[in-house]
DNA sequence: TTAGAGATGATC
DNA sequence: ATCATCTCTAAG
């Protein structure tokens, strides 16, 4: 077990902005098969909190739909979406049940399978770097194998996908206003560590 | 190195 | 029509 503990479910249930700083440095895993060779891991190093009271670019802003009914699930549960019509994104949900909180994982520094992530994202014709491998997103997903059929589903197990704590902390955190959105703009919700070279912007 | 456009489909 | 994005191509 490499990855340490999966984050306990209280680590969860506090407001999104809360949960997002304390989620950089932490490791998110993927393993598939309860295998070494599949398991695919990387140290988060970029975040974003979305919040369902008053945060008018979160997609909780308008109370439970089909797509977001996991974002007002209980905490500690993931929150899968697609975007654009091809790209796969993964939240974190937070705060307690009925609550439409989750911090959306913005970037990983790859730690562990980093082979099969480059075979994953291996659709560009460019030479993928390993700073190419999760420095986004959508990236990320799909280096982990990360999609919609894993909305829902439990990250405080040690099984399938989690989130692990093995001791190590960010080197420098910084805040900052949200990427990509065109409301909510002001809100300086997006958390990284400016000392890693593996964010999602340089 | 940077800017712009195309891909591609669910959502509300 | 919008969208919590990525990649390639072309221009400078």
């Amino acid at each position: 077990m490499p990855a340490g503990n999966p984050l306990p479910r209280t680590f969860y249930e506090r407001p999104a902005t809360d949960v997002a700083p304390d989620l950089l440095g932490k490791l998110l895993v993927h393993d598939p098969d309860g295998t070494a060779e599949t398991l695919r891991a990387g140290r988060i190093v970029e975040v974003e909190a979305y919040r369902g009271d008053s945060d008018p670019a979160a997609h909780s802003r308008s109370g439970p739909t089909a797509r977001n009914s996991s974002m007002f699930g209980p905490p500690g549960h993931l929150y899968v979406y697609l975007i654009y019509g091809m790209h796969w994104c993964a939240n974190a949900v937070c705060a307690p049940a009925g609550v439409g909180d989750a911090v959306l994982v913005r970037a990983l520094e790859p730690i562990h399978g980093i082979p099969l992530m480059a075979a994953l994202r291996n659709r560009s014709r460019r030479q993928t770097s390993c700073r190419d491998l999760c420095s986004g997103p959508a990236k990320l997903t799909q280096a982990l194998g990360i999609e919609g059929v894993h909305d829902g589903c439990d990250l405080t197990s040690a099984e399938g996908i989690s989130i692990c704590d093995d001791g190590r902390m960010p080197a420098d955190v910084t805040q900052a206003a949200r990427i990509g959105i065109s409301r909510g703009t002001e809100l300086p919700w997006r958390f990284y560590d400016a000392s890693s070279p593996h964010v999602s912007t340089r």
